[in-house]
RNA sequence: GCGCUCUUAGCUCAGCUGGAUAGAGCAAUGCCCUUCUAAGGCAUCGGUCACACGUUCGAAUCGUGUAGGGCGCACCA
């Protein structure tokens, strides 16, 4: 809609127009400044070139109104226009808001270390991701989601050392002296308990038997992980694994070219010359390869794929990471304009006000699976998508299990299910509901309607600008815009009922798709739920 | 010290391709059920958009600087 206004009017004014929601309902549909930025060049005062501007249309089928006020033109949609497109959504529903781009996509988020379950850091990661993914699909991008396991590397050692402690403590009932750094938490009971029945009880105490063991144990904390995502509904398509990136490690170094070199008997990357603060080991002395290294093969077989653009989503806490995977990028011969890293920032924890308490049973961590038991995947996935992703954000859980207003995703199911109540108390068939026509509306559903076939450009819009928090402020809003109609507007038993429940299936179907969108289903009824 | 980032109502956050009176929820104070779920609606209260300077017809939005917070500055992942 707003796609169509902007290149109609870019064509008749042979330039960019800004368009922009009326500050005012009662102004239009749509306005623009430019009258404004023409003054300077024309050198006349704004408000004569908006009422020369306005005076240019002619009554079309796109616009029955177009108006200048204080330098603005407005420009209000004709109800043609609205009636038809309405029509066509409701007929349409699958491909309401859709696309068909022609771009194919790998993103990469998520990503954790296959040591333990998910906390609530990765959770926000997790949801902002799969926003994106879900986004990106509906409007026709070819996008992959993939996960890159990290099971090279110290962290694997680590968790071989965190079963054999725990199970020597908790199987063998030893008493053990626990190192500075471990993991620790309930996953591990069946891990070591599953790792005695296989191995049997001296892979507990057998140093160089910890690498066999975590390289086993990473397969059953990944299907943890993967549990956990599945209960917020977040699936990948790929799973890359880091140790089975090195067999290609020497052509991929023949790749890097002059990119990398030998000093002091370790190997290094020279991202100093393509802006990163200092050259980076890559293999230390002992050869062993350090955590850029298997970046490195990773983002190699990334681009050998051959995507259009590659989103990776990382912790903020990596931001630093950045210029160095670019630099290797750049030194294997591929444009690093290609790589975007979108930034997921912390997340501090309140209940009732106060600091949510860590459980010492997961390991002094906040689980993920722990807060989408308290207040529900639906919940969690809408408090993550509602905030921009890189900043820092802190939120009360206790405000996401009230039933009530207050309460964002509830409100905007209500809007929902109000819509679904009306249309099951109506007596007039579908067919009856659907030959209505659109028009004539009043100036309050007409707005409502202009409202609910808004959804395709916040979609567009909350992708390409990588601010998935777009469409939970545009559902909140548009059930707004159902609550205040339903308040003011008698539905059932008016001469208007059908035209009236064909635009409540307008609003139902935006808020159903923004929804789904969000991996969260709407509701067709509330059932109150006792505490 | 260097780099990135943030600072908007008492609280949690939107708004940022520069544009018409800076928005929402919570909190506070009122009002509206013989009406399709009041699980809702309406209203009031509340802001030098951290500060300063600059660019501009116009700045919360862009630039520079200052202050304060967060993160990073590993041969850890």
């Amino acid at each position: 809609m707003k796609q169509r206004v902007s290149a109609l009017l870019r064509e008749k004014f042979g330039r960019e127009v800004v368009l922009e929601k009326p500050r005012d309902r009662s102004f239009g549909h749509f306005a623009t400044p430019i009258a404004f930025s023409m003054a300077k060049e024309l050198r006349e005062s704004p408000m004569k070139i908006a009422e020369e501007l306005a005076s240019s249309f002619n009554e079309s089928d796109f616009f029955s109104s177009v108006d200048s006020v204080k330098g603005y033109l407005n420009f209000r949609l004709s109800e043609n226009f609205l009636s038809d497109y309405a029509a066509w959504a409701l007929d349409n529903p699958d491909d309401f808001a859709k696309q068909e781009k022609n771009e194919r996509i790998l993103l990469e988020f998520v990503s954790a270390n296959p040591t333990g379950p998910l906390h609530i850091g990765h959770a926000r990661g997790a949801v902002y991701g799969d926003t994106l993914y879900r986004l990106a699909r509906h409007l026709g991008y070819d996008i992959t989601a993939e996960y890159y396991v990290n099971d090279a590397g110290n962290q694997i050692d680590l968790l071989g050392l965190s079963i054999q402690l725990y199970g020597r403590e908790n199987i063998l009932k030893e008493s053990v002296e626990y190192p500075e750094s471990y993991y620790r938490g309930d996953y591990l009971a069946p891990l070591a308990k599953n790792a005695v029945e296989k191995f049997g009880k001296e892979i507990l105490s057998d140093d160089s038997r910890q690498k066999e063991l975590a390289l086993w144990a990473k397969d059953g904390v990944m299907e943890i992980i993967k549990n956990d995502l599945a209960d917020t509904k977040v699936f990948f398509d790929t799973f890359v694994y880091e140790s089975s990136l090195y067999a290609d490690w020497d052509r991929v170094m023949a790749k890097m070219g002059e990119g990398v070199y030998e000093k002091e008997g370790k190997l290094f990357i020279a991202s100093s010359q393509k802006g990163d603060d200092s050259d980076r080991v890559v293999v230390r002395e002992d050869g062993r390869p350090t955590y850029l290294a298997g970046d490195i093969v990773y983002h190699n077989q990334k681009f050998e794929r051959g995507y259009d653009h590659y989103i990776n989503i990382w912790g903020a806490d990596h931001h630093g990471y950045i210029a160095r995977v670019k630099a290797a990028v750049e030194f294997l011969g591929y444009e690093s304009s290609k790589l975007e890293v979108q930034l997921s920032q912390m997340v501090s924890l309140l209940k009732d006000g106060e600091p949510y308490k860590m459980s010492k049973r997961a390991g002094n961590v906040i689980l993920m699976s722990d807060i989408v038991e308290e207040i529900g995947s639906d919940a969690l996935r809408f408090i993550f998508a509602s905030k921009k992703s890189d900043t820092a954000l802190e939120f009360d859980i206790s405000e996401f299990k009230k039933q009530d207003s207050s309460n964002p995703i509830f409100y905007i199911q209500y809007a929902h299910a109000r819509i679904k109540t009306i249309l099951s108390k109506s007596d007039l068939s579908e067919d009856e509901i659907m030959s209505a026509t659109l028009k004539n509306l009043d100036d309050n559903a007409d707005m409502l309607m202009f409202d609910a076939l808004l959804l395709p450009e916040i979609i567009e819009d909350a992708f390409s600008s990588r601010q998935v928090q777009k469409l939970p402020e545009y559902l909140k809003s548009l059930a707004a815009s159902l609550h205040k109609f339903y308040y003011d507007c008698r539905i059932i038993g008016t001469e208007d009922e059908a035209k009236l429940l064909k635009l409540l299936m307008v609003v139902g179907l935006s808020l159903r798709t923004g929804l789904s969108l969000m991996g969260i289903t709407a509701k067709d009824y509330m059932t109150k739920e006792e505490d």
